[in-house]
DNA sequence: ATAAGAGAAATCGTACATTGTTTAACCAAA
DNA sequence: TTTGGTTAAACAATGTACGATTTCTCTTAT
């Protein structure tokens, strides 16, 4: 049962919003995964022919799908002089870390309260998968980890928060997986997971709540590390 | 100096985000106010033809807008079977409410940090007006009161949190147009302010968080009161 | 009463026209 | 020759029109 695709990331319940199921791979999707994962360059202009060129169809999907990303924050437009890539770079990435530690302890609090026996179990079983990966599979780590913090706010009342959270989550996801762990995150992410499981067993909310503030915004400072590291290599 | 069209609410700058500035007042702008005036009905169907129609032009600026209105999720999307509006009903207003409660704090405690004399003159200032319009022109109020937050959030180096704040606050904004202030909120409003003057002139940070937490806590209660009233009335 | 089907209507994609912006060439003057 | 400004041509964004495909609706037949 536990194969690996049903940990392929995907949005909880309810959150989608986008609707971009449309087919296969939505124009959306990829001209998002272009901008996300660095193959467009930051600030690069966004010519509509082009695009429509590239991905075989005609001007107006794209220019739906541009508005879309712009609705999103992943693209800037400017009056009849089309749209450009809004830059993914260290403030971006801080920007959006730090909105995570100020929101999922209040979402991870309230699972504390309504977790249930097969909640925790699920939690469990994900923490053994990911500890029986311990890191070997990089891509795999990262699906189960999201899956992990799935579990905790799938259910939220506020789905805003979680779609937030969810979004993201995404942009976090893909800009470190160019990224290694370091062995002091690999033992803080393992640890804390733990931690976290044995909170939500005691009903610890606050606890948990704090922990967690601490386990994003370590998180988000291990990513800002190795962006700076980059940046630094290309620079020197 | 102090002319009433100096307090026209308007983004933090910077944070347009939108660019809807293009024309006078853009379709994204009509349709979106629309939605969140309550003229467009929860879940209503969104054609094309007829919102092209009924502004003028033709479908694709419409299509155009309508993904826009969607990645900023006021609007659901359905393959093949077009867009729907996204009820702004009481969950809607609860979610972002809460969500600033939880993002607030932090813009608050890093503005304490942060604040000149010039802008703690300012929020005396805009306090004074509001003290002076004391509730007679509610929108005038309106606008005044996210001047003074505005004051505040401006200058916020996580643009992304302080864009969410604006979006946010134009929604609560624009629904809370239709209520008129209880007269204990009247009161709370006023002494609130006051009393986050004070914190902020003293250098009060977390006393500061504190308040704006249960400012913007009060805040919400208020207009989800409202509305529960209001469809109590409809439905009785 | 339910199911099937014909017709209407709306979405989605393509092609085209218009308008505004950018670029490059050209000329005049220093 | 270089510099500055002017103009024209290429380019791209924005809006319009239309055709193809899917969904919705109303009618009809079993």
């Amino acid at each position: 049962m536990a194969e690996t695709s049903d940990f392929k990331a995907q949005p909880p319940e309810g959150i989608d919003a986008i609707g971009a199921s449309s087919e296969g791979a939505s124009l959306y999707q990829l001209i998002r995964d272009d901008i996300i994962e660095g193959r467009l360059a930051a600030n690069e202009r966004l010519v509509v022919t082009d695009l429509a060129r590239r991905h075989g169809t005609s001007t107006n999907p794209v220019r739906e799908a541009l508005q879309l990303l712009r609705g999103e924050g992943f693209v800037t437009f400017f009056p009849n002089r089309g749209a450009r890539v809004r830059p993914i770079d260290q403030d971006f990435v801080r920007d959006i870390y730090e909105i995570g530690v100020l929101i999922e302890p209040a979402l991870t609090r309230w699972f504390v309260n309504m977790a249930t026996v097969e909640d925790i179990a699920e939690l469990e079983r994900i923490q053994g998968l990911i500890e029986e990966n311990n890191f070997a599979d990089t891509f795999r780590h990262s699906e189960l980890d999201t899956a992990f913090h799935t579990v905790m706010y799938q259910r939220h009342y506020n789905r805003h928060a979680a779609e937030l959270w969810w979004k993201h989550r995404e942009v976090l996801r893909a800009v470190s997986r160019r990224f290694n762990f370091t062995l002091a995150r690999r033992a803080a992410i393992l640890s804390e997971h733990r931690e976290l499981i044995a909170h939500v067993k005691a009903g610890n909310a606050n606890e948990a709540g704090e922990l967690i503030a601490r386990h994003v915004e370590g998180s988000g400072r291990h990513i800002l590390e190795h962006m700076r590291a980059r940046n630094a290599a290309r620079a020197g």
